[in-house]
This record gives structure tokens, C-alpha cells and sequence, in this order.
DNA sequence: GTCTATAGCAAGATAGAC
DNA sequence: GTCTATCTTGCTATAGAC
């Protein structure tokens, strides 16, 4: 909270006159930051239509609009890592932000040419959501100037990854296809139980 | 490192008579849970002969033998998840730890009958690793009932992992091997860059 | 070797003047 | 609304008695 006033030129004191605790201010953080993402990725969301240079557009402008908080998110993460805390990526509370992120995702696989078969299509989303998160938890050690080690991965892995999608929509393979996609299902299904995510903060005492 | 002493049932001060400091404790402790994931691994390296069975019976072993530490382990994430902390799983401190963890994925891979082609088998030991440290994210994670999540995601990731290793090996699938493991090369060749977790502590003030 | 007590510090949050 | 000063807590680490 400090680091964040003194960076927004306000005192600390003056931080929780807007935020109620440190968690509504980092909830604001990820909301703001998803906008600046959304409008960042417009332009290639229009232009391209193939699935590989949407995701990779999409990515590419995560990172480059998360740049300048790049420092603060090596520390943000020592917090939001906790599985126990709300600003865990998988928290509840995290859901409505996640929801839109995988919306995006959305975005991506459908307005592109040549979507994959209905079953991958619908699941994809989900998978590509997860798919950013690790590219992110790899930029947050990424310490390469420009970040050209991320780079670099995002570029390898969107080529990889598409051409598995390709290689994965092919009819041979649709058992070892639906055994994934069941996955998904099966751990979703009994996912977040009755984690203490929702509480704002622990009961004092 | 109260929650430790008072677990192990010594006091606070007396821990650190054993121990120069916290991260010394913990690499202690990986040590030590390494040695007995070693022990609980063996008789099922030399029993199976099978890829899938092998690592499935490696990746069950890990969650088993770090059971009673499954509630330390999710408040020990928040420091290790620091990427500035040497208790990092990625950080150049905890290389010794990491380097025999992979060693022993490769015995997992040498050891099974048919083991893929060359340069996949070469590289598939780091690979499995990574995919070790995805479950035990995973597993940090879950609350579910004797962590049956976590054996699920276990049975049925190990299931596909293996297919796709099948696949992969293909010959019609060389270029798109090729290129993910070029990518690991590239990404390794500059990794860690003068990272500052090679010190045990900040120099104080 | 083991303990209790406490120094030292960082961080979340609040009080109250202006 | 904004500030400074302070409270409270939690945690690493040390001091010093026994």
C-alpha cells in the first residue's frame, strides 16, 4: 500500500480514504488493468483473423500494457500466490475478472477463420485463459531486457500451441481429444469448495 | 518458522540454533523431502516398465509423502513463490534441489520400455519436471477429500501426457517436436541472468 | 542445547488535525 | 479530501539466563 500511494503521488492515509483495504484496491488494479488490455487488443482483434496472430496479438499486448507495473508485480504475486488470499487468479472472488479475461479468449477463437471442431471451440477459452496465466507467471521472473525471453515464448509456444489445436482437431484423434476436454469438466465440477476466497478478510480473533 | 518449531516441538530460539535462517531450514526441508520421495519412488522404478505407469506412480509417491505437510506447504508457497526468494523452485539457489528432482524423471523415462526417440528423451526429463512443480501447484491448491482432485488430475494428465508423447514421436510430427524443443534450448541458454537469488539474504540496509 | 524475552522491522489499517 | 502520526500485528532473528 505504501509503494502504491507514494507511486500515485498520495499518502498512504489518503490510499484508504478511496480503497477499503488493500484487496479492493488490487481488485481495482486487475479490473482497470483487464480495460487497458481490452482496448489494447481492438486493433487486432479486427484486423487478423487467424487464430495464431489473434492469440498471439492478444498476448503480446498483455505484457506490453502490464509493462510499467511490471516491478510491482513481483510483488503483488508474493501475495496473490497465496491460495488462501481473494486475489488469487482462481479465488471466487477473482471470478468476475477471470470470466472476462476467458471472455476475451472468447473473442479470440471465434472470430477466427477455420475455428476448431464444436467440443475443443468451447472448451478453448478456458484452456487459453490458463494458457495466459503462465505465460504471465513467466514474464513476472522474466528479467530479459524488453522482456525478450517472454517474447520469445509467446511467439514459440501461440506457433506450437496452434499447430496442436490443428493437429488435435483431426478426427484420429478425438479420444485422446474428449479425454482432455472430460478433464476439464471433472475438475471444474467440484473446483472451489467452500474456499475461504469470498471472505473479505479473516474474523479477527 | 514459530509454526515449524512449535511443530517439531522445540521453541522458536532453539530452531535457529540448528538453522542460520528460514531459507536454510527450508532448503533442509526440501532436502529431506526429496530423500523421501527417493525412498517411496523406488520400488515402483523397479517394478514397472511402463512410461505412463512409472511417472503416474512418481507423481502419486510426491503428493503421498508430502501429505503432512500439505497445509505448511500452502503457507510456505507465499515466500517460495517470490521470484526474489531462493526458496524459488526456479532460483539458482535451489538448483541442487531441482537438478535431482530431474534426475529423477530421467530414470522414470530411461527406465520404461520403449522410450521416445533421442532428442525428446533428452529433453523430456525437464519436462516432467516442470509438469511436477504444475501439480504440486495444483495440489497446494486443493482441499478436496484425500486430495482426490489431485489424483484425478494425476490419472488422467499422465494418461494424455503419454499419448501425446506416442504421438509425438511420430516421424510425420518431427518439425513440431523439433521446434518445442528448440524452444527449451533458447529459453534455457539465458535463463536465471545474474538474478539476485544466489544470495542468501539482502545485504540489510 | 534449550529456553524465554525481546529487538527490529515491514506492512495493513486507523485517528485526528487541517 | 488530504495529510502526518500512530496503532497493531506478524515475522525474522538475537540476547542472555539456565
Amino acid at each position: 500500500m505504501r509503494a502504491i500511494a507514494t507511486e500515485s503521488g498520495v499518502s498512504l492515509g489518503n490510499a484508504y480514504y478511496y480503497f477499503e483495504s488493500k484487496e479492493h484496491l488490487i481488485q481495482g488494479f486487475y479490473a482497470r488493468m483487464h480495460e487497458e488490455h481490452l482496448a489494447a487488443c481492438e486493433p487486432v482483434l479486427l484486423k487478423e483473423r487467424d487464430l495464431a496472430a489473434r492469440l498471439r496479438g492478444v498476448l503480446i499486448a498483455k505484457i506490453e500494457t502490464a509493462e510499467p507495473y511490471h516491478r510491482f508485480s513481483g510483488i503483488l504475486f508474493k501475495t496473490a500466490a497465496d491460495p488462501k488470499s481473494p486475489l488469487n487468479p482462481f479465488s471466487a472472488a477473482s471470478e468476475p475478472v477471470r470470466a472476462e479475461a476467458t471472455d476475451l479468449m472468447r473473442r479470440v477463437v471465434t472470430g477466427s477463420k477455420a475455428p476448431p471442431p464444436a467440443d475443443l471451440a468451447e472448451k478453448l477459452p478456458e484452456l487459453l485463459w490458463l494458457f495466459e496465466m503462465a505465460v504471465i507467471l513467466f514474464w513476472i521472473h522474466d528479467e530479459s531486457k524488453d522482456c525478450a525471453r517472454t517474447r520469445k515464448l509467446i511467439d514459440s509456444t501461440v506457433d506450437i500451441l496452434t499447430k496442436l489445436i490443428a493437429v488435435g482437431s483431426f478426427a484420429l484423434l478425438k479420444p485422446l481429444r474428449r479425454s482432455a476436454l472430460e478433464l476439464m469438466d471433472e475438475l471444474r465440477a467440484d473446483a472451489l469448495p467452500a474456499s475461504a476466497s469470498t471472505r473479505k478478510k479473516p474474523a479477527k480473533k
